[in-house]
RNA sequence: AAACCUGUGAUGUAAUGGUUAGCAUACAAGACUUUGACUCUUGUUGUAUAGGUUCAAAUCCUGUCAGGUUUACCA
């Protein structure tokens, strides 16, 4: 259990410099705030693996907490969704708490900087103010409001909150700095009026706080240490303080704590895009069949794809904290959960390309039942493979004739069956197309695996995999390829994303699987042997098997065959 | 020619002024193999750039170059 003297990533230090410097240890506390407008993808585990990742490590609570200021885009059912992932990440939450819980607090609070003139109502449209606000380097123009008294200001937020006004009449304000190079804190907005109905709030309210008044202040409420965030709000920092140090003056007995806000790169990874409006769109324009189709890179895509919850957190892990512009190879990703799938998976056969392979000098009616290993990873125990005459292999291992780097099946070539006998090509049989529909083969009796004997210990380049025709199992199996064919799809100025996309992202396959397989539960993960990790879908029934392609093995032949 | 942030192999990250710049992935070669998998061994590529400080610089300073962020009644 000695902590290794792993280095410490940026953060870490700064929390390891802020208790050197008198932060009291019990005093740290984080939080996880997705605003419950779409589904949580692996850019979010990132954020979820720093702050929930922290807590461990110190032994610190952490919050799950719902940026719900907006109740047109927020719903219910992605709340749920969150919750659910999060929890299959293996993550616990100390609260579970709402920004809408704290509109009240809020709103006392805005009351009280329009009474210390610090924020004002301005009743201009949004393209007045727009303008108003300058650019980068032109100072922005003041409001012809921003003058207004604090009776004046005090009864319009009044009847704001009442509901007197309609929508876009009047915003509230902080009074800040029209000149300052930061374009957030010319005098940003604190609510506008929205007249919606809010998924937890009802109808109680019609203005509602902006993310920038709310987030810093629901960190505060929840006494939150450090404020993690990614790297496109540090110019919110700012702001983020200004209203915490103002608030602070309000109510520091009550919370003596000032949160602070420090930002990470986000995670991005090839072949893939991360933003939710535009996963929205592959979703919407059934592009996928939802958010956990199993070519989303959002939790449940991933989860029902079959990765586990420990090849994610793993991945997260070794991908690292920093502040720099990144962008993951997927090859990462799917080196991690193979890594966890070959320690864990049993190993099973089964056939996606069959073509019917006959021992002819096998007798016509014998069947014999075969010990597999089930894992030679784990002490996983082994099972039994039935085997007889006709057998399905690999359309793709075998050839009549190939050179000396081709180690599967030709004629008057020996391989190896997996678990069985070694077998030496013979003939094949072909349709007038010339497409070969049968090989016939023979075997040698005394090879059989496991039994001892010298002809079993022989040396055979090749070993196949195959599932006896009698007994095998129908499968319907679904074969993932990355759903964009270039590796940044949405960084290109002139090119829309959905231009990239693969269409050859899924492939149902009819495929053959031993009987072993007849009774395995949905969720369940397997290494096909010499193919890949499979998952049994959510759509499968006891009547109708269906797999999910997790991963392919890793393929140095398909790379020499190039 | 605004402010702020960031530049370490193909990718991600470490080295916190002090041995031949480490680790993982990727790639390559080999060993092993009843999975062309796994495992093992070995190898290839790196401190953006120019100066400066120092006995000593990836690390500190300055300039340059490159990339990113910021101009929503979104978060």
């Amino acid at each position: 259990m000695s902590e290794e003297k792993k280095p410490l990533n940026f953060i870490e230090q700064i929390i390891e410099e802020d208790i050197a410097s008198g932060m009291k240890r019990e005093d740290l506390r984080f939080r996880f705030p997705p605003e419950p407008n779409g589904y949580l993808h692996i850019g979010h585990t990132k954020a979820i693996g720093i702050s929930f990742g922290l807590g461990e490590k110190y032994n610190a609570p952490v919050n799950l907490r719902f940026d719900d200021t907006n109740p047109a885009k927020e719903e219910q059912e992605y709340v749920d969704a969150i919750k659910k992932d999060v929890s299959w990440l293996g993550y616990q939450w100390e609260n579970e708490c709402y920004s809408s819980d704290y509109f009240q607090e809020l709103y006392d609070w805005a009351v009280r900087l329009i009474k210390e003139g610090k924020a004002y109502v301005d009743s201009q449209t949004s393209e007045a103010m727009a303008e108003q606000k300058g650019t980068p380097t032109e100072s922005g123009v003041a409001s012809p409001y921003r003058d207004r008294t604090v009776e004046e200001n005090l009864e319009l937020f009044t009847k704001m909150k009442n509901g007197e006004f309609e929508e876009g009449e009047h915003v509230l304000r902080a009074k800040i700095d029209m000149a300052s190079p930061n374009m957030l804190l010319r005098d940003p907005l604190m609510y506008r009026i929205l007249k919606k109905a809010h998924h937890r709030t009802g109808n109680d309210w019609v203005i509602y706080p902006m993310y920038d008044w709310t987030h810093g202040e629901s960190d505060y409420l929840e006494q939150i240490s450090h404020s993690l965030c990614s790297l496109e709000f540090k110019p919110h920092r700012d702001l983020y303080n200004w209203f915490r140090d103002h608030v602070y003056e309000y109510s520091k007995t009550d919370y003596p704590l000032l949160p602070k806000q420090r930002e990470f790169s986000r995670l991005n990874l090839s072949y893939t895009i991360m933003s939710k409006r535009k996963l929205l769109k592959l979703v919407e324009q059934g592009v996928v069949s939802g958010w956990d189709d199993p070519r989303m890179p959002t939790i449940s895509g991933l989860r029902r794809r079959g990765y586990t919850p420990a090849s994610i957190r793993n991945f997260i892990e070794t991908v690292g904290v920093s502040k720099r512009e990144n962008i993951i190879d997927v090859a990462l990703l799917e080196f991690k959960i193979r890594e966890d799938l070959n320690k864990n998976a049993n190993r099973v056969m089964a056939v996606l390309n069959p073509v019917k392979l006959v021992i002819t000098n096998y007798p016509e009616d014998k069947e014999e039942i075969l010990i597999a290993e089930n894992n030679p990873e784990l002490d996983a125990g082994s099972r039994e493979v039935p085997f007889s005459r006709e057998l399905y292999i690999e359309r793709e291992d075998f050839k009549e004739e190939a050179n000396r780097k081709y180690f599967r099946l030709t004629l008057g070539k020996e391989v190896r069956l997996k678990n069985a006998y070694i077998i030496k090509g013979e003939t094949c049989i072909k349709d007038e197309e010339g497409t070969i529909t049968e090989i016939h083969c023979t075997y040698d009796p005394l090879s059989k695996s496991g039994s001892g004997t010298e002809e079993s210990k022989r040396k055979v380049k090749g070993t196949l995999h195959w599932v006896s025709k009698k007994h095998a199992v129908p499968a319907e199996v679904r074969v993932y390829d990355r759903l964009f064919s270039d590796e940044a799809p949405d960084a290109h100025k002139d090119k829309d994303f959905m231009e990239f996309l693969n269409p050859d992202s899924l492939q149902t396959i009819n495929a053959l699987v031993e009987p072993s397989l007849v009774n395995s539960k949905v969720g369940e993960r397997f290494q096909f042997q010499r193919l890949g990790y499979f998952n049994v879908d959510d759509d499968a029934t006891s009547e109708h098997l269906v797999f999910n392609k997790i991963v392919g093995l890793r393929d140095t032949w398909a790379k020499v065959n190039k």
